[in-house]
DNA sequence: TGTATCTGTTAAGATTTTGTTAAGCCTGCT
DNA sequence: AGCAGGCTTAACAAAATCTTAACAGATACA
């Protein structure tokens, strides 16, 4: 069991994808329409994490969010925002209540298991120091990558550069970004050195579903 | 490494001091004594904040920021504003022009890395970065673009075009400003450019209502 | 209305960027 | 020292993008 996910959503029909796609994707789940009766189970139970809706009727999710970060045995709760609109004031003002992330609807299945994942790494709730994505999994202790299954033999700089990707999927990096995150700030090398790595991860990740996508004049990107 | 600060600052000793004491709170640094040259360096790169001395000769601090503030790749760049004395008049105009915060001389090494990090911490805090208009959808972070949710191929420069249309809705832009705001200042390149570039953006948007209008013998916008 | 100017579009050529390979260098190990 | 593995660079072909020129059509204005 991986942990699990309070899901706050009036729309039934988001909700119920929601739930299968985390169910799915290992961790168990409560699911409620308004935030009161969320509050109510909040009262006995602590989730590792919380989907909030930020359209609900009744209390408002603002509210909400204020109301669990500011109880002392809910407050390190992590909160998934899920919105309709990309609203940079309304992100900003809720980041500072202590949202944690946001998703935009319409929103990728894949995107919310990634999000959810990053958010529960991050947080180290369950040090499973492995990233799942579309068949490849990295684990970064053991620094083993295996492919559908199937070990794949990766060096230390593909390793750090797949794990990039994994980590932004759907972000794209310029080479120097790249340079900076994998070699560090002081690397002195060359942009094309890093196309040359590319270029070998694909091959040893047989390009899954051309999954690392070139931006021609700009960089590359790990796309879900 | 939290981040590179670019500190334009003539007076050296105070440069010194700013220099030293965010490279102590964990920030590389770069160092310029007048706007010209860091802005021969914000060529190439994009340091992460901009720590900016007001009575700096030559170019005027101003004219800097606006000039940071009206290029396409800098003005998210957050600026800190140092000044010797509290202005409000100044202030005000500054904030209009896109400095983020001011730092009064004498300023307390602690108030300086309090505010940088504050800055910081809000840039960062800012997720996936979208601009939806329309039904126009741009993903800035993965350099996607959606038209009524199916997805559009954009190469670099329209993207820019696009993005630059988006964030000045129903504002006129001649031809110069495009090529200022998408090419940069050293572009040497005809006017006319720009209007293919935009015959092929209004081809991949399938022209949505006819958006992109001309103004004969102006320049283009984007018509909400 | 007629002329001059401006815009839309296409295609070709120029330019830039990317993919890939191979060679040389360095490091760590035996 | 010799060897193996990995990293960086250089190089060239291939791909993608950009710029320009050209011309037809549209627009402004006397």
């Amino acid at each position: 069991m991986k942990g699990n996910i309070l899901i706050v959503e009036d729309d039934s029909q988001i909700g119920d994808l929601i739930e299968f796609t985390l169910n799915n994707a290992g961790y168990s789940t409560v699911k409620f329409d308004n935030a009161n009766d969320a509050l109510i189970y909040l009262n006995i139970n602590k989730p590792d994490l919380i989907v909030l809706d930020l359209m609900l009727p009744g209390l408002q999710g603002e509210d909400f969010i204020r109301f669990v970060k500011n109880k002392e045995d809910l407050k390190k709760i992590p909160i998934l925002i899920v919105t309709a609109k990309s609203h940079d004031d309304l992100f900003a003002k809720l980041l500072n209540e202590g949202a944690d992330d946001f998703l935009v609807k319409p929103f990728s299945i894949k995107v919310l298991v990634a999000k959810v994942n990053a958010i529960l790494r991050r947080i180290n709730k369950f040090p499973s120091n492995k990233i799942t994505v579309y068949g490849i999994e990295m684990d970064l202790e053991g620094f083993e990558v295996y492919v559908d299954g199937v070990p794949v033999e990766l060096t230390k700089t593909e390793f750090g550069i797949l794990r990039m990707f994994l980590e932004n999927p759907n972000k794209v990096f310029t080479r120097e970004e790249i340079l900076f995150k994998v070699w560090g700030d002081d690397a002195d090398i060359g942009d094309r050195t890093v196309d040359v790595h590319v270029s070998k991860l694909r091959k040893k990740l047989m390009d899954k579903g051309n999954s690392i996508k070139s931006i021609p004049r700009v960089g590359y990107k790990f796309k879900l």
